[in-house]
Order: structure tokens, then sequence, then C-alpha cells
DNA sequence: GATTATATGTCAACAAAGCTGACTTTTTTT
DNA sequence: AAAAAAAGTCAGCTTTGTTGACATATAATC
């Protein structure tokens, strides 16, 4: 048996790496409830909610986002257009992309299934100062690949200011 | 550019839920390269690495963690068992638990899977004090579930002492 | 104007990893 | 002796991912 001694600066971050898997497990549990009575799953609320937030994104757009393939995007928009969750719009710009908007329906869903995880940043705020729920953030985004932080920027600025837009956005 | 206005008390978190996301994503995506090659997949790493961080663990332990059923998690066990990654021992105190161990081979795949996750943190606390990876620590403990917070308090305890440990402990 | 590239859709087959339900064996507790 | 607990197993099903091949409409380029 060795002893084990820390150095100084010597982490493992095990601890940070149980911690992203439970806080993760419970933060996506919340919504299961709700889409298990609509015959969802994960995937469909994860198109949802980038759709709901991007009224306006394209096929390619949800693809590079989700990172899954076209072929099992497909089933899951299949699902949310035939029971009117989602519309699709033909660019304006580009007649080949079609542009995804939720339907009145749909925000009604997406509405829901966020509730309960606004309501858990809610908690958490109730007990940490700005300062470090700001820290929380920072961290977080420094975790996604520096390739893509700033795409990720982007989304969650337009994601913002675009509430409950039913607005045409191209690109 | 300073802040933008928020509105008092008037937060969506909507930043934040996007946030879990994709620091989540790209995250877990490391490791799974190394798993392809092995023919794992990510609850096989799961498995790893409860079990290596928590020698001893109890399938009943392993079941509250991961949140599976009992069967869905003994088909990824036996390919972890029959291919020499995981040993399974007789509890001493009582007899009908089966005990986890990583083997040798076990903890080297697994050192091999947590390796790039460790160094995404580094990566991450190079940029920021330890102050703020604090504060990250402290909300992520806050978005468990209130009832399983202390629970994963003692997981992550031993899991930090538990370094390369080889001993059985009984529970 | 013809060709090539892009965006999307679709068919089929398959794999990973979850689920339910039913039943067994071994061991401990009552 | 009976009941409860821990674990294992069989069978079948679902969700959501994957490849590979091919089709169509539109845009961009030579």
């Amino acid at each position: 048996m060795k002893k084990v001694k820390e150095e100084s600066g010597t982490h493992d971050y095990k601890d940070a790496i149980e911690l992203m898997f439970f806080s993760y497990r419970d933060f996506i549990s919340d919504p299961d409830a709700i889409l298990q009575k609509h015959g969802f799953g994960r995937a469909h609320h994860r198109v949802l909610h980038f759709v709901g937030c991007n009224p306006g994104l394209s096929i390619a757009n949800l693809l590079d986002i989700l990172r899954v393939t076209k072929q099992s995007l497909a089933r899951i928009l299949r699902d949310l257009i035939d029971e009117g969750y989602i519309n699709q719009k033909i660019g304006i710009l580009d007649r080949r992309k079609r542009l995804l908007f939720l339907t009145a329906k749909g925000h009604k869903l997406h509405d829901g299934l966020i509730a309960p995880q606004i309501r858990r940043f809610e908690q958490v705020t109730a007990e940490v100062d700005a300062a470090t729920f700001n820290s929380w953030k920072e961290v977080m985004r420094l975790m996604i690949n520096p390739a893509d932080r700033e795409n990720v920027d982007n989304l969650i600025t337009t994601s913002r200011n675009a509430k409950n837009a039913t607005s045409e956005k191209e690109n």
C-alpha cells in the first residue's frame, strides 16, 4: 500500500467529474416525466429547446448543435412535425433550406419542459450570490471545446434576445 | 462592453440550460473515442468510473448511483467481467452481496478514460482562480436533488480518499 | 447552359442501452 | 419456518443512435 500525499497543486478532479455526472443526471430527470406523457423522449426535448430558443434554425444548424446524424434527427423531427409541434418554412434567401419554428402548441410544451429546470436554477441562485453563479457560468463556458465557444456564445445571445419570437431569421 | 442590463429578478436561465447541454456534450465526448476502440460505450464508462473510484461497491449501490434497472446494468457488467476489467467478490459481512473491484486492466482503462476529462479541468483551472472553480463546484452541488446531496458528498469523499485502492471495503 | 456542390429527405439494416415483467437462487432477518 | 433482501437471468420491447445508398430540389460555378 502506498501512502498518498497531496502535493500542493495536485488535483485529480475526480470530484469535479462526479459533480458533472450527478448534477446532469438530476437536471435532465425532471422533464422526463412530462415527456413520457406525450410519448416523447429526450431527443424530442432537445429539438424543441433549440428550435424554441432559435426560431428559424435550419436543419444543418440543428445537426451541428446536436451532433447526431441527419437520419437520427429526421425521425424525431417527423414526430414533432406530424403532431403539430414544429413548422417548417422554406428559406427565402435559400430555397433549399428548411427553417424550423415552434407552433403555439410547441411553445407550450417547451415552456412546460424548461419550467422545472428554471426552477432548479432559481433554487440554486436563492442560495448563492450573483458572483458565484457567474463564476459557475464562466467555468461551464470554459468546459466547451475552444473551437465551439464562439458559436455557443452567439447561440446563447440570440437565444436570449429571441424571446418568444415567431420571427423569421435566415442564415 | 459592460453588462447587458438585467431586469432585477427577471432571469429565465435559458443561457444556463444551454451551458449545461454544451459543456456536458463536450465533456463526455472525449472518452467516447477511446471506448469505441474497446467496443464499449458510455454505460461501460460509468461503471468503470464508479467502481474504480469506489472499490467494493455493491450492485445495489451502483444501481442507486446510475439510476438504471438491474437488467440494464447486468448486461454492461457481464461484458466488463467477461473481458477481465472487473472482479466480483462475495461480501464477507453479507454473503448475498457481490462487491465490485477493478482489475489492473480495469484501472488502466479507467485511467485512460478520465485522463482527457482531467485535462479539460486543468485547462479550465489554468484560466480561472481557485475561488471561481470552487464556486462552480458549489453550484454544481446545489443542482443535485437535495435528497441525494448527502449521498453524493459521501461518495465524493470516499472517492477522493480511495485513490488507487485495491482494498476491500464492505458496506 | 451544363456541371458540380449543397441542403434536405428517405429507405433499410443494425447497435447501444434503456425499459417491463416474470421467475430463480442464495442468504439474512424476523 | 417464513419472509425479505441481494443478485442473476430470460424474453421481448422502445428509444435513439449508427452506416450506407440513393433521390430531389436549388444554388453556385465553369
